[in-house]
Formats: C-alpha cells, structure tokens, sequence
DNA sequence: CGTATTTGACCTCG
DNA sequence: CGAGGTCAAATACG
C-alpha cells in the first residue's frame, strides 16, 4: 500500500514540477507531452494497483469510520495517542520565519483584548498526527500545506522551540458554518521533506449522510489527494470526500481555494475521478445556516 | 470589495 | 515563567 501512496505523491510532485515550469515548458510541446505522459503514467499505475488491491485494513477502515479522519494519503501515525514532541532535536529555534509584510507593529490595543481569547488543549485526546510527504524547500520559503480535500484557513503561526520550522495552525474555512476543525502543519525538523499534520477537531461540514465508499480499493490512499499548483490553487481531486462543498462566497470564486482550474489538476482529475462532480452546497450538506 | 494571509500580542496551561 | 495556541488588525490578492 505505501507503495501506491509513493506512486501517488510522485505524480503530485511532477505534476508540481509541471505546474512551475508550465512557462518555460509553453513553446517547448515535447516536454510538455514527456511531462504529462509521465505524470498520467504515474497515475495510471496507481490506479491500477488500487483497483486490484489488497484487502484493506483495518487502519483503512477506520479512517472511513471516521469521517474526520480521512487525510487520505497520509500515513497515520498518531492514531489519538498522546501528542508529544519527545524527540525533538535541540537546535535552538530559527527566528527568521517572519518575512515581508514588515507592518507597523503596535496595532493591538491592550485593553481591546477579548477575555479568554486564546485556550490551549489540555489533552491531546482527539487529535491525530500523521505524516504527509512535503515538496521540497522552495527558494523563498513557500510553505505547501498538504491537502486532505478539505479547505483550511491558515490562521497563525509560530516557531516551535527546538524546530527550525515554524509550525502552521489551520481551521476549516466553513467555520461560519459550525466547522471547527483545525489542523497544525509542520516541517519536520529531522526530515524537511515531511510535514507533520496534527488533526484537532473533527470537520462537522461535509459530512454526508451519503456512503463516501466508492473507489473499490483500500480506501486511505486515494480518495483524496490534492496537489497545490503555485500559489492558490489548490486542487482536490478525487472522490466526492474531495470535493469541495460550496460555501456562503463561492458565488464570487476569487479567492484563493479554487477547483479544479489548470489542465494539470484536470488531468488529474480526470485520471482519479468519474468525472462526476457533484456540487453538493454547504446548505444541503449541513441544512442550515449560522451566520 | 470581499476574503485569505501575515504577524505581533494576548491568553492559557504545564 | 515559558511555550504553545489563538485572536484580530493590517495587508495582500483576485
């Protein structure tokens, strides 16, 4: 099985490599045919092995038991068990991680504080750590956040003592809708090429009364893995766990979360789903509204 | 113009 | 008291 999943993160990080060279690639159609045919190759022998597979197991299960616990591709390492970071290494933290903006700084009034703001866990129950496969380190110190299919909003970020990779907090975008979902994402320090995704709080949006099994296969790997081609754009392809459900703003669609709109991502798209895309809307899935 | 991201400050827990 | 987690104003972006 990792090795379907091997299959599949290989082709997301050609595809990557496709969508950043898609420049110089334009006047150049034999590599962009070299570079296509190698990414619907890689694809096509994940396909196939997920639809002659094992039986799945028990972790796969699981993970369809759960509904907020399909990161699909990942490989599960957490599994709820306590969150610790023992075995950090000592380096003192990396202080730079701030770059650009430089906005003036004392903005925040003191007394204008909300009581109560902020809650640290106290238990790590209910949260999941899983490692994701990251891109390579881009110049410039782009950050990819892996994709699970869901739509994350970053909303902090800190530097971590004893890790040289500041770590990322997300909360579903749907939070206006009752989704309180969060996830933190860090590099990992012994492994650069690897985030560690933490889980926090199960997604209360997108959870279909519809049975979301429908790849025959063992179900962890593919039903939703996404690839990030440049900045904002983020495409989930898969099966309907990836699609995205269609929130108070789609209307307007200029934000950065967006499907399925670069022939690379329709390529993978075509090679992971039915074509079928149901555009279920937030207000159908959840049946209300709270805002 | 609306929404996402950045980032420093604040809050809570150990 | 320090570290980690969250908030929210400013800013960027489409």
């Amino acid at each position: 099985m990792d090795e379907t999943i091997s299959l599949i993160l290989h082709g997301c990080a050609l595809a990557r490599d496709l969508d950043s060279n898609i420049a110089s690639f334009a006047s150049q159609p034999r590599l962009l045919l070299a570079s296509c045919e190698r990414i619907s190759e890689t694809f096509r022998h994940a396909s196939d092995r997920l639809s002659a597979p094992p039986p799945p197991t028990a972790a796969a299960v699981a993970h369809f038991e759960a509904p907020h616990n399909w990161p699909g591709y990942i490989q599960s390492i957490g599994g709820g068990g306590p969150v610790g970071t023992e075995s950090e290494a000592e380096r003192v933290a990396g202080t730079g991680s701030s770059v650009g903006m430089g906005v003036s700084g004392e903005m925040v009034g003191p007394s204008v504080r909300r009581p109560g703001g902020s809650r640290k866990r106290k238990d790590g129950g209910g949260k999941q750590r899983e490692r994701v496969p990251a891109p390579p380190l881009r110049t410039g110190g782009i950050e990819i956040p892996p994709d699970d299919g869901y739509t994350w909003r970053k909303y902090g970020q800190k530097d971590i003592l004893g890790s040289r990779f500041p770590r990322s907090y997300y909360r579903c975008t749907h939070k206006n809708y009752g989704c309180d979902a969060k996830k933190q994402v860090q590099r990992l320090d012994e492994d650069p090429n690897t985030y560690e995704v933490t889980y926090c709080d199960p997604h209360t949006c997108r959870t279909s009364p519809t049975p979301l099994f429908i790849f025959p296969g063992p179900a962890t790997a593919a039903t939703s893995t996404s690839i990030q081609l440049g900045m904002g754009s983020w495409v989930s392809m898969g099966l309907d766990v990836g699609r995205e459900p269609i929130g108070p703003s789609a209307g307007s669609g200029s934000q950065h979360e967006r499907e399925v709109d670069c022939p690379v991502a329709a390529l993978a798209d075509v090679m992971f789903n039915s074509g079928s895309s149901g555009s279920s809307s937030m207000e159908a899935i959840l049946g209300m509204k709270t805002r």
